[in-house]
DNA sequence: CTTATATGATACTTTTTGGTATCATGTAAA
DNA sequence: TTTACATGATACCAAAAAGTATCATATAAG
């Protein structure tokens, strides 16, 4: 698996950070204004969104001395592509079920 | 978030864990049998078992003294939902882009 | 320039996690 | 019943993760 994945995954395993990235869902915001919206101190949000970043969940634009945190859609992907893998798979599943029904002769 | 989706989400973080997964998509195993694929004791694969259970994503029956671990399709749900909040959130935005472009009057 | 502020960086503590080893228990088989 | 085997359970260890506190640095504002 690649590595890229792994940190997705990791990144997602943290109920702070899935609760982060809906918060940014709102639109981009600094660190500090991050930081408000959680009973932790900054450095720990901070923490956080770096795994986000490391993630490829968000990307972080410097702006001044601000660092403006916001969604990376693409960053999702990792996760929608290892789910595809199981979806495929109970398709094809269940296409073999269809297929052995119709050729069951048992059936009436 | 429900405890249910962070037990899920934790179960996915772990790349043992996946792979475990991918096992169990060519059908039922023992404990021992899915250890016999993994470069570890028995005992950590059953407590990569147990995580996989409380995160709803594999069920386990016993079967005379043996415990046939298998998919529970149902229990990717969590995570699929998950995603689709920020897809929804991403489709809307798109809408609004359009919308905007259309309603543009200075663009010639 | 001086000061205030947003962030970076480091060290440290506590908790969780992934793993091993060991022994107990329940079921199958002889 | 006796023996073998699959699993359950517990204790323990090491590494990673989550969090705090503190200080350094860079930029905005006066």
């Amino acid at each position: 698996m690649s590595p890229e994945t792994q940190a997705t995954f990791r990144a997602l395993a943290d109920p702070t950070r899935r609760a982060i990235l809906q918060t940014l869902t709102a639109g981009e915001r600094t660190i500090a204004e991050v930081a408000g919206d959680f009973d932790m101190t900054r450095a720990a949000v901070k923490k956080h969104l770096t795994v986000l970043s490391d993630g490829g969940l968000i990307t972080v634009t410097p702006r001044g001395r601000e660092r403006l945190n916001r969604l990376n859609p693409k960053g999702f992907a990792p996760v929608r592509d290892w789910l595809s893998f199981f979806d495929q798979f109970w398709d094809d599943r269940l296409d073999a079920l269809k297929t052995a029904i119709e050729e069951d002769d048992t059936h009436d």
